[in-house]
DNA sequence: AAATAATAGGTGTACATACATACAAAAGAT
DNA sequence: ATCTTTTGTATGTATGTACACCTATTATTT
Protein backbone atom coordinates (compact mmCIF):
# COMPACT_ATOMS: atom_id res chain seq x y z
CA UNK A 1 0.00 0.00 0.00
CA UNK A 2 0.79 3.52 -0.60
CA UNK A 3 1.65 5.97 1.77
CA UNK A 4 1.76 9.81 0.91
CA UNK A 5 3.82 11.79 3.71
CA UNK A 6 5.95 14.76 3.12
CA UNK A 7 7.82 13.48 -0.20
CA UNK A 8 5.62 11.33 -2.20
CA UNK A 9 6.60 9.23 -5.25
CA UNK A 10 3.29 8.26 -6.94
CA UNK A 11 3.86 4.56 -9.03
CA UNK A 12 2.00 4.69 -12.55
CA UNK A 13 -0.38 2.30 -10.81
CA UNK A 14 -2.00 4.44 -8.34
CA UNK A 15 -1.95 7.40 -10.90
CA UNK A 16 -4.78 6.00 -13.13
CA UNK A 17 -5.71 2.71 -11.15
CA UNK A 18 -4.43 0.01 -13.46
CA UNK A 19 -2.47 -2.89 -12.19
CA UNK A 20 -1.86 -4.91 -14.86
CA UNK A 21 0.49 -4.26 -18.24
CA UNK A 22 0.79 -6.00 -20.89
CA UNK A 23 4.77 -5.32 -21.01
CA UNK A 24 7.43 -3.49 -19.74
CA UNK A 25 6.89 -1.29 -22.95
CA UNK A 26 3.38 -0.85 -23.18
CA UNK A 27 3.87 0.40 -19.09
CA UNK A 28 6.21 2.60 -20.11
CA UNK A 29 4.42 4.16 -22.99
CA UNK A 30 1.67 5.32 -20.36
CA UNK A 31 4.24 6.40 -18.02
CA UNK A 32 6.02 8.41 -20.12
CA UNK A 33 2.46 10.07 -20.99
CA UNK A 34 1.68 10.38 -17.57
CA UNK A 35 4.95 11.42 -16.78
CA UNK A 36 4.20 14.52 -19.81
CA UNK A 37 0.90 15.63 -18.03
CA UNK A 38 2.29 16.15 -14.54
CA UNK A 39 5.41 17.84 -15.60
CA UNK A 40 3.24 20.24 -18.12
CA UNK A 41 0.58 20.71 -15.04
CA UNK A 42 3.86 21.96 -12.38
CA UNK A 43 5.05 23.93 -15.32
CA UNK A 44 1.45 25.64 -15.71
CA UNK A 45 0.95 26.23 -12.01
CA UNK A 46 4.22 27.99 -11.49
CA UNK A 47 3.96 30.17 -14.78
CA UNK A 48 0.17 31.57 -13.96
CA UNK A 49 1.60 33.94 -11.73
CA UNK A 50 3.80 35.85 -14.89
CA UNK A 51 -0.11 35.50 -16.66
CA UNK A 52 1.94 32.78 -19.10
CA UNK A 53 0.72 29.31 -20.41
CA UNK A 54 3.90 26.80 -20.58
CA UNK A 55 3.42 27.11 -24.45
CA UNK A 56 3.89 31.12 -24.22
CA UNK A 57 6.45 30.71 -21.95
CA UNK A 58 8.07 28.02 -24.80
CA UNK A 59 7.75 30.78 -27.10
CA UNK A 60 9.54 33.39 -25.31
CA UNK A 61 13.02 31.48 -24.52
CA UNK A 62 13.11 30.09 -27.77
CA UNK A 63 13.22 34.38 -28.59
CA UNK A 64 15.44 34.89 -25.83
CA UNK A 65 17.86 32.46 -27.37
CA UNK A 66 18.30 34.19 -30.85
CA UNK A 67 17.51 37.95 -28.64
CA UNK A 68 18.73 40.29 -29.45
CA UNK A 69 17.71 39.08 -32.76
CA UNK A 70 14.46 38.71 -34.70
CA UNK A 71 12.59 35.73 -35.18
CA UNK A 72 10.47 34.91 -38.01
CA UNK A 73 7.22 32.51 -37.04
CA UNK A 74 8.28 29.51 -38.90
CA UNK A 75 11.88 29.06 -37.01
CA UNK A 76 9.54 29.24 -33.79
CA UNK A 77 7.78 26.65 -34.91
CA UNK A 78 10.62 24.48 -35.52
CA UNK A 79 11.80 24.63 -32.11
CA UNK A 80 8.82 24.20 -30.15
CA UNK A 81 8.81 21.01 -27.99
CA UNK A 82 5.62 20.11 -29.32
CA UNK A 83 6.05 20.18 -33.02
CA UNK A 84 2.32 21.07 -34.17
CA UNK A 85 1.81 23.67 -32.28
CA UNK A 86 -0.01 27.00 -33.52
CA UNK A 87 2.72 29.56 -33.47
CA UNK A 88 0.64 32.36 -35.07
CA UNK A 89 -1.79 32.35 -32.06
CA UNK A 90 0.35 31.73 -29.23
CA UNK A 91 2.35 34.91 -30.32
CA UNK A 92 -1.27 36.72 -30.72
CA UNK A 93 -1.42 36.13 -26.91
CA UNK A 94 1.76 37.65 -26.23
CA UNK A 95 1.33 40.48 -28.29
CA UNK A 96 -2.04 41.20 -26.53
CA UNK A 97 0.23 41.21 -23.16
CA UNK A 98 3.16 43.40 -25.01
CA UNK A 99 5.61 40.45 -24.43
CA UNK A 100 6.46 40.53 -27.75
CA UNK A 101 5.91 42.56 -31.20
CA UNK A 102 5.35 41.82 -34.82
CA UNK A 103 6.11 43.30 -38.09
CA UNK A 104 6.84 42.03 -41.52
CA UNK A 105 10.24 41.22 -42.47
CA UNK A 106 11.93 44.18 -44.59
CA UNK A 107 13.85 40.84 -46.99
CA UNK A 108 10.69 38.68 -47.53
CA UNK A 109 7.29 40.27 -46.91
CA UNK A 110 5.75 36.65 -46.56
CA UNK A 111 7.68 36.09 -43.48
CA UNK A 112 6.64 37.77 -39.89
CA UNK A 113 9.33 38.67 -37.32
CA UNK A 114 8.56 38.74 -34.16
CA UNK A 115 10.97 40.59 -31.57
CA UNK A 116 10.82 40.53 -27.47
CA UNK A 117 10.16 43.44 -26.19
CA UNK A 118 11.43 44.89 -22.84
CA UNK A 119 8.52 43.82 -20.33
CA UNK A 120 8.72 40.42 -21.96
CA UNK A 121 12.90 40.14 -21.59
CA UNK A 122 12.08 41.00 -17.37
CA UNK A 123 8.75 38.20 -17.22
CA UNK A 124 10.48 35.95 -18.64
CA UNK A 125 13.68 36.60 -16.37
CA UNK A 126 11.13 36.17 -13.14
CA UNK A 127 9.76 33.06 -14.90
CA UNK A 128 12.69 31.26 -15.22
CA UNK A 129 13.78 31.97 -12.19
CA UNK A 130 10.51 30.51 -10.47
CA UNK A 131 10.40 27.42 -13.04
CA UNK A 132 14.09 26.05 -12.54
CA UNK A 133 13.89 26.38 -8.80
CA UNK A 134 10.73 23.87 -9.19
CA UNK A 135 12.30 21.62 -11.92
CA UNK A 136 15.37 21.41 -9.14
CA UNK A 137 13.03 20.74 -6.04
CA UNK A 138 10.70 18.18 -7.47
CA UNK A 139 12.51 16.05 -9.86
CA UNK A 140 14.14 13.70 -8.48
CA UNK A 141 17.41 12.69 -10.52
CA UNK A 142 20.87 12.36 -10.32
CA UNK A 143 22.66 13.25 -13.47
CA UNK A 144 24.18 10.32 -14.29
CA UNK A 145 20.50 8.82 -14.43
CA UNK A 146 18.75 11.61 -16.10
CA UNK A 147 21.68 10.87 -18.90
CA UNK A 148 20.37 7.26 -19.20
CA UNK A 149 16.56 8.62 -19.44
CA UNK A 150 17.87 10.39 -22.19
CA UNK A 151 19.83 7.70 -23.65
CA UNK A 152 16.39 5.20 -23.35
CA UNK A 153 14.31 7.76 -24.71
CA UNK A 154 16.29 8.88 -27.70
CA UNK A 155 16.92 4.92 -28.93
CA UNK A 156 13.09 4.01 -28.36
CA UNK A 157 11.92 6.63 -30.95
CA UNK A 158 11.27 4.41 -34.31
CA UNK A 159 10.30 7.02 -37.38
CA UNK A 160 9.36 6.10 -40.76
CA UNK B 1 24.98 14.86 -38.96
CA UNK B 2 21.90 12.92 -38.53
CA UNK B 3 21.22 10.92 -41.47
CA UNK B 4 17.71 9.36 -41.92
CA UNK B 5 17.00 6.08 -44.51
CA UNK B 6 15.09 3.41 -44.02
CA UNK B 7 15.05 3.72 -39.78
CA UNK B 8 15.48 6.61 -38.30
CA UNK B 9 16.51 7.89 -34.28
CA UNK B 10 15.71 11.48 -33.52
CA UNK B 11 17.81 12.84 -31.21
CA UNK B 12 16.27 15.57 -29.00
CA UNK B 13 18.92 18.34 -30.34
CA UNK B 14 17.78 17.56 -33.79
CA UNK B 15 13.95 17.38 -33.13
CA UNK B 16 13.94 21.03 -31.25
CA UNK B 17 17.25 22.07 -32.80
CA UNK B 18 18.33 23.04 -29.51
CA UNK B 19 22.55 22.31 -28.77
CA UNK B 20 22.59 23.08 -25.48
CA UNK B 21 20.77 22.15 -22.45
CA UNK B 22 21.61 23.14 -18.48
CA UNK B 23 21.98 19.66 -17.47
CA UNK B 24 21.12 16.21 -18.34
CA UNK B 25 18.39 16.92 -15.61
CA UNK B 26 16.35 19.49 -17.66
CA UNK B 27 17.60 17.70 -21.04
CA UNK B 28 15.65 15.10 -19.41
CA UNK B 29 12.54 17.12 -18.90
CA UNK B 30 12.32 18.60 -22.26
CA UNK B 31 12.64 14.87 -23.79
CA UNK B 32 9.90 13.51 -21.69
CA UNK B 33 7.78 15.88 -23.51
CA UNK B 34 8.97 15.88 -26.99
CA UNK B 35 8.37 11.57 -26.54
CA UNK B 36 5.14 12.01 -25.55
CA UNK B 37 3.78 14.28 -28.24
CA UNK B 38 5.75 11.71 -30.26
CA UNK B 39 3.80 9.08 -28.71
CA UNK B 40 0.08 10.93 -28.88
CA UNK B 41 0.81 12.05 -32.86
CA UNK B 42 1.49 8.29 -33.75
CA UNK B 43 -1.68 7.37 -31.95
CA UNK B 44 -3.96 9.89 -32.95
CA UNK B 45 -2.98 9.22 -36.73
CA UNK B 46 -3.80 5.51 -36.35
CA UNK B 47 -6.67 6.42 -34.40
CA UNK B 48 -8.30 8.56 -36.88
CA UNK B 49 -8.94 5.43 -39.09
CA UNK B 50 -11.55 4.41 -36.24
CA UNK B 51 -13.29 8.03 -35.87
CA UNK B 52 -11.25 8.13 -32.73
CA UNK B 53 -8.85 10.46 -31.11
CA UNK B 54 -6.78 8.84 -28.43
CA UNK B 55 -8.74 10.51 -25.62
CA UNK B 56 -11.36 8.30 -26.67
CA UNK B 57 -9.92 5.79 -27.05
CA UNK B 58 -8.29 5.82 -23.60
CA UNK B 59 -12.10 5.96 -22.19
CA UNK B 60 -13.46 3.33 -24.33
CA UNK B 61 -10.40 1.03 -23.07
CA UNK B 62 -10.77 2.12 -18.72
CA UNK B 63 -14.87 1.05 -19.83
CA UNK B 64 -13.59 -2.38 -21.66
CA UNK B 65 -11.71 -3.14 -18.08
CA UNK B 66 -14.87 -3.22 -16.30
CA UNK B 67 -17.11 -4.14 -18.71
CA UNK B 68 -20.33 -5.57 -19.06
CA UNK B 69 -19.92 -3.89 -15.42
CA UNK B 70 -20.93 -0.11 -16.19
CA UNK B 71 -18.53 2.89 -15.00
CA UNK B 72 -19.74 6.42 -13.54
CA UNK B 73 -18.00 9.40 -14.76
CA UNK B 74 -15.76 10.22 -12.14
CA UNK B 75 -14.39 6.25 -11.67
CA UNK B 76 -13.33 6.85 -15.30
CA UNK B 77 -11.63 10.40 -14.26
CA UNK B 78 -9.76 8.26 -11.85
CA UNK B 79 -8.47 6.27 -14.50
CA UNK B 80 -7.25 8.55 -17.62
CA UNK B 81 -3.93 9.01 -18.28
CA UNK B 82 -4.31 12.87 -18.00
CA UNK B 83 -6.26 13.44 -15.20
CA UNK B 84 -7.62 16.58 -15.42
CA UNK B 85 -9.29 15.38 -18.73
CA UNK B 86 -12.99 17.12 -19.03
CA UNK B 87 -14.82 13.50 -18.99
CA UNK B 88 -18.38 14.56 -19.72
CA UNK B 89 -17.19 16.08 -22.69
CA UNK B 90 -15.07 13.22 -24.35
CA UNK B 91 -18.48 10.85 -23.45
CA UNK B 92 -20.42 13.66 -25.47
CA UNK B 93 -18.68 12.54 -28.56
CA UNK B 94 -18.71 8.93 -27.85
CA UNK B 95 -22.48 8.90 -27.32
CA UNK B 96 -22.99 10.66 -30.63
CA UNK B 97 -20.47 7.97 -32.30
CA UNK B 98 -23.05 5.25 -30.23
CA UNK B 99 -19.96 3.62 -28.95
CA UNK B 100 -21.12 4.73 -25.69
CA UNK B 101 -24.57 5.15 -23.36
CA UNK B 102 -25.68 7.26 -20.94
CA UNK B 103 -28.17 6.53 -18.11
CA UNK B 104 -28.58 8.06 -14.53
CA UNK B 105 -27.82 5.50 -11.75
CA UNK B 106 -30.84 4.14 -10.06
CA UNK B 107 -28.99 3.48 -6.63
CA UNK B 108 -27.58 7.57 -6.88
CA UNK B 109 -29.12 9.94 -8.83
CA UNK B 110 -26.35 12.03 -9.08
CA UNK B 111 -23.91 9.98 -11.29
CA UNK B 112 -24.36 9.17 -14.47
CA UNK B 113 -22.93 5.56 -15.77
CA UNK B 114 -21.90 5.28 -18.80
CA UNK B 115 -22.13 1.79 -20.97
CA UNK B 116 -19.96 0.05 -23.84
CA UNK B 117 -22.57 -0.45 -26.55
CA UNK B 118 -21.51 -3.69 -29.16
CA UNK B 119 -20.49 -0.86 -31.20
CA UNK B 120 -18.03 0.36 -29.24
CA UNK B 121 -16.58 -2.77 -28.01
CA UNK B 122 -16.37 -3.89 -32.22
CA UNK B 123 -14.49 -0.73 -32.72
CA UNK B 124 -12.04 -0.64 -29.73
CA UNK B 125 -11.34 -4.31 -30.78
CA UNK B 126 -10.16 -3.16 -34.11
CA UNK B 127 -8.66 0.08 -32.87
CA UNK B 128 -6.54 -1.97 -30.18
CA UNK B 129 -4.98 -4.61 -32.72
CA UNK B 130 -3.44 -1.35 -34.71
CA UNK B 131 -2.32 0.20 -31.80
CA UNK B 132 -0.77 -2.63 -30.42
CA UNK B 133 0.54 -3.48 -33.38
CA UNK B 134 2.59 0.40 -33.89
CA UNK B 135 3.74 0.42 -30.80
CA UNK B 136 5.45 -3.10 -30.96
CA UNK B 137 7.01 -1.72 -34.16
CA UNK B 138 7.83 2.25 -33.72
CA UNK B 139 8.67 1.64 -29.90
CA UNK B 140 12.31 0.17 -30.20
CA UNK B 141 13.10 -1.21 -26.72
CA UNK B 142 14.07 -4.26 -24.60
CA UNK B 143 11.67 -5.07 -21.48
CA UNK B 144 14.64 -5.15 -19.08
CA UNK B 145 15.24 -0.77 -20.82
CA UNK B 146 12.04 -0.43 -20.66
CA UNK B 147 11.84 -1.75 -16.73
CA UNK B 148 14.64 0.79 -16.09
CA UNK B 149 12.85 3.50 -17.65
CA UNK B 150 9.80 2.78 -15.75
CA UNK B 151 11.88 2.92 -12.87
CA UNK B 152 13.42 6.22 -13.71
CA UNK B 153 10.08 7.87 -14.08
CA UNK B 154 8.58 7.03 -11.11
CA UNK B 155 11.66 7.99 -9.04
CA UNK B 156 11.72 10.98 -10.21
CA UNK B 157 8.26 12.42 -9.75
CA UNK B 158 8.08 14.20 -6.09
CA UNK B 159 5.12 14.97 -5.10
CA UNK B 160 3.61 17.50 -2.68
C1' DA C 1 8.22 38.22 -69.06
C1' DA C 2 4.39 35.29 -67.99
C1' DA C 3 2.81 31.24 -65.99
C1' DT C 4 3.33 27.90 -62.41
C1' DA C 5 4.87 26.10 -58.13
C1' DA C 6 6.50 26.59 -53.49
C1' DT C 7 6.58 29.01 -49.12
C1' DA C 8 5.10 31.93 -44.96
C1' DG C 9 1.66 33.15 -42.36
C1' DG C 10 -3.08 33.51 -40.93
C1' DT C 11 -7.82 31.56 -40.11
C1' DG C 12 -11.75 28.23 -39.49
C1' DT C 13 -13.30 24.01 -37.21
C1' DA C 14 -13.35 20.05 -34.19
C1' DC C 15 -11.47 18.37 -30.23
C1' DA C 16 -9.09 18.59 -25.77
C1' DT C 17 -7.34 20.87 -21.34
C1' DA C 18 -7.56 23.75 -17.23
C1' DC C 19 -10.21 25.91 -14.21
C1' DA C 20 -14.32 28.25 -12.30
C1' DT C 21 -18.97 27.89 -11.45
C1' DA C 22 -23.78 25.95 -11.15
C1' DC C 23 -27.12 22.63 -9.79
C1' DA C 24 -29.18 18.51 -8.07
C1' DA C 25 -28.75 14.76 -5.01
C1' DA C 26 -26.79 12.57 -1.05
C1' DA C 27 -24.62 12.62 3.45
C1' DG C 28 -23.93 14.62 7.79
C1' DA C 29 -25.03 17.81 11.68
C1' DT C 30 -28.15 20.00 14.76
C1' DA D 1 -36.96 16.74 10.16
C1' DT D 2 -34.48 20.62 8.64
C1' DC D 3 -30.32 22.86 7.56
C1' DT D 4 -25.60 22.57 5.93
C1' DT D 5 -21.93 20.48 3.58
C1' DT D 6 -20.17 17.43 0.31
C1' DT D 7 -20.29 15.00 -3.94
C1' DG D 8 -21.15 13.94 -8.95
C1' DT D 9 -21.85 15.89 -13.10
C1' DA D 10 -22.45 19.39 -16.42
C1' DT D 11 -21.25 23.81 -18.53
C1' DG D 12 -18.85 28.34 -19.70
C1' DT D 13 -14.48 30.49 -21.03
C1' DA D 14 -9.70 30.87 -22.35
C1' DT D 15 -6.12 28.39 -24.25
C1' DG D 16 -3.90 24.99 -27.08
C1' DT D 17 -3.66 21.15 -30.89
C1' DA D 18 -4.37 19.08 -35.38
C1' DC D 19 -5.41 19.75 -39.81
C1' DA D 20 -7.44 21.85 -43.86
C1' DC D 21 -7.64 25.81 -46.57
C1' DC D 22 -6.77 30.72 -48.13
C1' DT D 23 -3.88 34.66 -49.48
C1' DA D 24 0.22 37.15 -50.45
C1' DT D 25 4.79 36.80 -51.77
C1' DT D 26 8.81 34.62 -53.59
C1' DA D 27 11.11 31.21 -56.46
C1' DT D 28 11.19 28.42 -60.54
C1' DT D 29 10.06 27.02 -65.14
C1' DT D 30 9.11 27.73 -69.78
Amino acid sequence: MHVCTYICIVKLEDAIKSTSFASQKQKAGLNILYTAWWLKSMLSKELKVFELTHEQYNVLRILKGKHPEQMCVKDIGGRMIEPSSNVPRIIDRLVAKHFVERATSASDKRETVITLTNVGINVLKQATVTVNNIMQQRIQMKEADALELNNLLENMRVDQ
